[in-house]
DNA sequence: ACCTATGTTGATAC
DNA sequence: GGTATCAACATAGG
């Protein structure tokens, strides 16, 4: 689930529902989540503050916090999504807990344990977002490299937000067969390849999900290309479980 | 029961 | 430095 498009929809559910609430108590005793942070230490440098603005590149997730508080980061994983206001999960699945004044909460509800809270993140390692680089620094930071094209396009160094799903997508749109080199690509293809990216990122978000792409429902044994009909390719690249169409993407 | 699969990232080795 | 592999976690399914 949480790539670009899910990340954003949790910026904004924070923005609408989380703001300038006070902060009474956190709860943040799952070690492996608020790493590298001892338990308690979340907690000492937010109760009494409020989230005072909610932010996102690619996939991360960042807040300020009032009386130049810090800044909160935060990250669904693989499998975290930002609740508010809702009935505790069972089974500790709130991995990390904002409890308002108010009553109310924010948790980072996650089985998988894979998603992160803690202060002051390092952003800088991040590539701009996905849904907003200009045409000649995609040009520049995409197309270089001998790894794969879709390794090139879910390095979140490169540019933030793509993951599995959507690069399959982006590249089934795009029509470029994912195991070229990244530096092979002609600036056309690169052109295109963003032209790609952009709107498959803009439907996710609208959609509101990285799950809603039109390539995602041929991801299963012998499924058929949904435009042409050819069945679908399966491989691993770049670490991932990958499908593409062998006739039309090349 | 056991094996595989799964949207993430980060550490490690070549 | 760039690239590839594995491990972290917990759950679901064959």
């Amino acid at each position: 689930m949480p790539e670009l498009p899910e990340a954003e929809r949790a910026r904004a559910a924070i923005e609408a529902g989380a703001l300038h609430r006070r902060i009474a108590a956190v709860d943040d005793r799952d070690v492996y989540v608020s790493r590298p942070h001892a338990p308690g230490e979340i907690a000492d440098a937010l109760v009494g503050r409020e989230l005072t603005s909610a932010h996102r590149r690619g996939k991360a997730l960042w807040c300020e916090t009032s009386e130049d508080g810090p800044i909160l980061g935060l990250h669904l994983g693989m499998a975290g999504r930002i609740v508010i206001d809702e009935e505790p999960a069972p089974r500790n699945w709130d991995r990390f807990v904002l409890h308002f004044e108010d009553g109310g909460m924010l948790a980072l509800r996650d089985k998988r344990r894979l998603g992160r809270a803690r202060l002051e993140p390092d952003l800088d390692a991040l590539g701009p977002d996905a849904a907003d680089i200009g045409r000649a620094a995609f040009r520049t930071r995409v197309g270089r490299g001998s790894a794969p094209i879709k390794a090139r396009l879910m390095d979140q160094a490169v540019i933030a937000g793509v993951g599995n799903l959507l690069a399959d997508e982006i590249l089934w749109q795009a029509r470029l067969d994912p195991r070229r080199s990244a530096g092979e690509l002609t600036d056309d293809e690169l052109d295109r390849l963003r032209r790609a990216a952009r709107a498959a990122l803009r439907s996710a978000v609208r959609r509101g999900g990285a799950h809603t792409g039109d390539v995602i429902p041929a991801r299963g044994p012998g499924a058929a290309c949904p435009r042409c009909g050819v069945e679908m390719a399966k491989g691993r690249i770049g670490g991932r479980t990958t499908f593409w169409c062998p006739a039309e993407q090349r």
